[in-house]
DNA sequence: CCAGACGTTGTT
DNA sequence: GTCTGG
DNA sequence: CCAGACGTTGTT
DNA sequence: GTCTGG
C-alpha cells in the first residue's frame, strides 16, 4: 500500500468522525480535503508528494503537536512512509509504507520501539488493492457497507532532518492476513479499527506498553457489525496524474462509461452524474466538477453515522459478494441507475483543460 | 569494536 | 536509537 | 492516452 | 515496431 491523496471528503465532514464516538480537539495542518484512499503505486517515479493523509492521533507532551494539551485527540497531516526519529535524511531505500503486524508482534527492530508510544489512526474512505489476473491486475476498493470513513491502525513519528528545523511528521499503515473473506484478492490486508472501543484501545499510548488487547486488535478483520464491501474500479486508477470521483465507484460496464471517457480524456464531455458531489479534487487548478462546484454545497455534520453520503444506497448498487471465494466471480458489476437524480454535469474530470 | 541495517509489497 | 554481523 | 517494456525463474 | 500497464 501506498498513497493516492487527493480524492476525498471536505475536511468539516470528517470533523467529527462520523461513525466513532469520538471528538477530535483539532487539525493540525492545512488540507482543505480528507486524502482518503490507500493504494500501491510508484512514488519513486512520479511526483506524488507531498502524499499528505490526515492520521488520528493522542497528543503527547513531547509531540508539540501545535500546543495541543497532552492527551487531546487530534487530526494531523503527515506524510505517508515513516521516517523513524532517529533518521537524518530520508531513506528511499527503507519501504516503511506499512508496518507488519507479525513484527510488531516479534518486538525489536525499526517497530520496537515505537510500538508502544506513538500509535495513529488514518483516516480513508477505503483502500485499493490489485487481483493479480494472470498478466493482468485490476484494481478493487474496499470500504465500509456503510459508507462510513475507514480508519486503519497505524504508527507514527517525528523525525528532524539535517539541514532542517521543522519537524518532518510521517505515518505507516499496519497490515496483517487478509481474512478468509478478502484472501481471494491479496494476502495482506491494512487492520482496520472498526469500533470506537477499537479506536480508544489502539490510540491510548499513556501506559508505554503493549498488551494483548493490541494484539487482538492485529488479527485479520472480523467484525460482523460492520460489513466491508470490496468491488473493482476503474483501472485508470492506477494511472499517475488522474483523477476522478469514480475511482472509488464500482465499474460501470457502460458503452458510454468510464471506459469511453478515458479513450478520450482530452475532449470535455459530460457524463451522466454517478458521483456524489462530496469529493473534491485536492489543490485542482480549474473547477473540478464544471460549472457547478461543490464549495457552496452545505454538507451536515451530524452524530448520525448513517447517510453520511450517497454510495449508502446499497439498494440501488450491485456489489460483489465478496463472501464468495472465487476470484472470477466478481464480473457482474453494474451501477444502476443511482444516483441518477443528481444534476451535477461533469465537464472536466482532470482539471487538465 | 564498528559499520550497517533497521522494511514492505509485489514488478517501486 | 539500537541491534547485528563481520 | 503514453511511457515503458520487449524475458524468466521463482520469493531480494 | 508494437503491446500493455498505469
Amino acid at each position: 500500500m501506498c498513497g493516492r491523496y487527493s480524492l476525498g471528503r471536505p475536511r468539516n465532514e470528517v470533523q467529527e468522525l462520523p461513525g466513532y464516538n469520538v471528538q477530535p480537539a483539532a487539525w493540525i495542518a492545512e488540507d482543505q480535503f480528507v486524502p482518503s484512499a490507500m493504494y500501491p503505486t510508484q512514488q519513486t517515479r512520479h511526483n506524488i508528494a507531498p502524499r499528505s493523509f490526515a492520521p488520528v492521533v493522542r497528543s503527547r507532551e513531547s509531540d508539540e503537536l501545535q500546543n495541543q494539551p497532552p492527551d487531546a485527540l487530534v487530526i494531523h497531516t503527515m506524510k505517508w512512509g515513516l521516517v523513524p526519529h532517529w533518521s537524518k535524511y530520508e531513506d528511499a531505500s527503507l519501504s516503511t509504507t506499512n508496518a507488519r503486524a507479525e513484527k510488531l508482534l516479534e518486538g525489536g527492530g525499526m517497530w520496537g520501539s515505537i510500538k508502544t508510544k506513538r500509535r495513529c489512526a488514518v483516516i480513508c474512505e477505503g483502500y485499493y488493492e490489485w487481483l493479480k489476473k494472470g498478466k493482468e491486475r485490476l484494481p478493487y476498493f474496499t470500504r465500509h457497507k456503510d459508507g462510513r470513513l475507514m480508519l486503519l491502525a497505524g504508527l507514527y513519528d517525528r523525525a528532524f532532518l539535517e539541514g532542517s528545523n521543522e519537524p518532518l511528521w510521517t505515518f505507516t499503515v499496519v497490515t496483517t492476513d487478509a481474512n478468509k473473506e478478502f484472501s481471494w484478492l491479496h494476502d495482506r490486508q491494512p487492520v482496520i479499527l472498526s469500533t470506537t472501543e477499537a479506536l480508544n484501545t489502539w490510540l491510548d499510548t499513556s501506559s508505554d506498553r503493549w498488551s494483548p488487547e493490541l494484539t487482538n486488535l492485529l488479527d485479520s478483520y472480523n467484525d460482523p457489525d460492520s460489513p466491508l464491501v470490496c468491488y473493482q474500479v476503474p483501472k485508470e486508477v492506477g494511472k499517475v496524474g488522474t483523477e476522478s470521483p469514480t475511482f472509488i465507484q464500482p465499474i460501470a460496464e457502460r458503452k458510454d462509461g468510464i471506459a469511453a471517457m478515458f479513450a478520450n480524456q482530452r475532449k470535455a464531455r459530460s457524463l451522466p452524474p454517478t458521483s456524489p458531489a462530496k469529493m473534491k479534487r485536492k489543490r485542482s487548478s480549474s473547477p473540478p466538477y464544471g460549472t457547478g462546484g461543490v464549495s457552496d454545497e452545505k454538507v451536515k455534520v451530524g452524530k448520525e453515522a448513517r447517510k453520511v453520503n450517497a454510495w449508502e444506497d446499497d439498494d440501488e448498487i450491485e456489489y460483489v459478494d465478496t463472501s464468495n471465494p472465487s476470484p472470477s466471480s466478481p464480473k457482474k458489476q453494474k451501477l444502476e441507475k443511482a444516483e441518477s437524480s443528481s444534476k451535477n454535469k461533469i465537464t472536466d474530470f482532470f482539471g487538465k483543460s
